[in-house]
DNA sequence: GTCTATAGGGCGATAGAC
DNA sequence: GTCTATCGCCCTATAGAC
């Protein structure tokens, strides 16, 4: 938060100051309407009646409707990082479970990151897949980090390779915040749950 | 297959025997440019110039894009049915890990079914959300019967409850195959015979 | 059964006034 | 910094000729 500096000290695209804080008020206003609303109504004209500025101001502050929706997912997952960094190094499954609760109260958020997901995967959409392959590398990192540390204090079975584990945990998660968004009767917890009791020694 | 009867033995919407076998002839056709293409291009006017007829003649035989996709994914699917039903009952996480390999070769389908279960979240699409529903409940019922058998035979942990089973490992079968659309170093394989592991007694 | 033509609309993005 | 206006595109779906 500095004040006059021009750095793009939101180590992204140059933004001023007055620029970075109303990016961040938009981002935030943003989080709430995609909470509410899901995937539903997602084009750049929606998203400015909703938030209520003209879809000419927002693309002010965001290059492209592609843009505004990934910062708006890095933004929400942006908020948690510091809760998980704080839980026990060892857990794995637990900090799935956890980012699972917190989704559980806002499918459409969950829809949202769903959605843009699949998109990604469309060759015109390079900073999605950028988001997406970036942040489920580091995520990766993270549980190997874990797994290992849970594997040296003797609370993980040590016959599991680290990485398949990571990818496996990932997909586990999201595949089931899928399946729960089609039919409320599936019990993520239960399957974490379960999977958790599964690496245990 | 029968000749005269206006009935739709095809099971689905009012189609009469010549148009049937046309109508196949064009799914299989979709199938092949999807599976190069992937979910590059999807609109109707896309996909019929890729199969060399108009959007319109395409609209003859399915009532709307959302449909013809989804019957697409359903065709393809209908293809190996037979196949896994062959193989030993008791058998779990194998049956995904044939279907993985399979979509190995052609991941534009699976592209393509990423993106219409994305797509099957919103609320007007009730076509693809119903397919998706369906088959969920009914892939997650062939995993059940097969963990009981796996448990009844002695071959799976009996402290695992067989529903939160099935549920983990489509989830784990799907969340894989995104993760390797996005970075094709992931081994889904390995991950599903460390989870096939998990399972064991 | 397949086509051409077109209706009818939403979209992302830009230009330029204030 | 925000707006209105508009461009130009692509889309789904339909109508009607052949």
């Amino acid at each position: 938060m500095d004040d006059a500096a021009p750095v793009p000290d939101d180590a992204r695209r140059g933004a001023y100051p007055k620029g970075v804080a109303r990016r961040k008020e938009i981002l935030a206003r943003a989080i709430e309407v995609f909470a509410e609303k899901g995937s539903e109504r997602t084009s750049l004209r929606a998203i400015a009646e909703a938030i209520g500025i003209s879809h000419a101001a927002l693309l002010h502050y965001f290059s492209s409707r592609e843009e505004l929706l990934v910062e708006v997912l890095r933004e929400r997952e942006d908020r948690y990082r510091d809760v998980d960094a704080q839980r026990d190094p060892t857990e794995i499954v637990g900090i799935m479970h956890n980012a699972a609760h917190r989704n559980a109260a806002v499918p459409g958020l969950v829809s949202l990151y769903t959605t843009m997901l699949a998109s990604s995967l469309e060759s015109d959409k390079e900073y999605a897949r950028d988001y997406f392959t970036t942040r489920f590398e580091s995520v990766r990192h993270k549980l190997i980090t874990r797994i290992e540390a849970g594997q040296a204090a003797g609370t993980v079975r040590t016959d599991l390779d680290a990485r398949a584990v990571a990818a496996l945990v990932i997909a586990a998660s999201d595949g089931l915040q899928i399946q729960w968004l089609l039919d409320d009767s599936i019990d993520i917890s239960k399957s974490l749950a379960l999977l958790d009791r599964l690496l245990e020694v």
